[in-house]
DNA sequence: GCGATCTTCATGCGTTTGCATCTACCTTAA
DNA sequence: TTAAGGTAGATGCAAACGCATGAAGATCGC
């Protein structure tokens, strides 16, 4: 790999850590979120995008959180009846969560609100063109940060 | 602005986020930051990229932490030896923050393994092109989330 | 089928964070 | 010059976090 090809890509990274630093303070700084953290909000509207209840460290895998800190933050919402926590059938361990109707109808308030925020931040941005140019970014940094250590091995041995 | 031109920025930016955390939990994994904090090595590293000492409050802008938890990181850093506090000359309410050598060494030492593990990401995942695309649109979502609010409506009056 | 290992989640504990507030200093204007 | 208001940073305190570890169920190999 060339050294500017590295370059280019570690500018590329600095260049979305700092879009998100920023624009991250701009929606948290907009008196939309009542009672919620960004973080508690980011863990509902997790869950309200999925219709099966979902298990601790698949909420983990989006959540930028130890798993300690998401379990307790699970109970906090749990708490305050904006989510269930259900023992799952078919694994012990394990537990299954979901939204109460309470949680599902705070999400969705909150949610509208903060996606006028987003749509005008970044409408004002971006063309459509480079908004559809980001997703398709962001998709596939994602899918490489998902991968386990064994498959970035195989993946680097084909290249 | 049409529903859909909406809808397709708050797809982009959720893109952007799931990039992120994706990403973050594999730098943050790999066993490259000795005894620094990934937020620590954020504000050595934006130190070491100015060759002036920065204020607090501009250090504040590039990290997504609030200002007293900043000036209490900046204190265990200096109290480590890594950063210095010096009383602003031109403003007696002021700081003005400077890496020691130490600080210095060690930013480099650390930022040079990261960087490794950022390129090895980007450029497995993204092609140049991309890579081009990902910063410009990173600093025009920056340049708009660093926009005041006053800026902001006099953009948009002229929409 | 049973012990060894792995996985999932919870808990103890010291550290770090955010909110509210305070002090000190700068700026503006009368 | 001085009073009023604004800004930079520090501090008290409760809440939240990460690391290390524990308990309990799943899974794999013999």
């Amino acid at each position: 790999m060339t050294r500017s090809r590295s370059r280019r890509a570690n500018e590329a990274w600095e260049s979305l850590l700092t879009a998100h630093a920023s624009l991250m303070k701009r929606f948290a700084a907009e008196p939309i979120w009542g009672e919620l953290s960004m973080r508690e909000y980011d863990v509902l509207y997790t869950l309200s995008k999925h219709d099966e209840p979902l298990r601790l460290f698949e909420l983990g895998r989006g959540v930028l959180l130890s798993q300690p800190a998401l379990s307790r933050l699970v109970d906090r919402l749990a708490e305050r009846g904006l989510l269930e926590r259900i023992p799952d059938p078919e694994d012990g361990r394990g537990v299954r969560l979901a939204l109460t109707e309470a949680g599902r109808e705070r999400q969705r308030r909150v949610g509208g609100r903060h996606a006028v925020g987003v749509a005008r931040a970044v409408t004002a941005a971006l063309t459509d063109e480079e908004m559809a140019q980001l997703e398709a970014i962001g998709r596939k940094l994602a899918a490489q940060g998902a991968a386990t250590p064994a498959q970035r091995n195989r993946q680097e041995a084909v290249l």
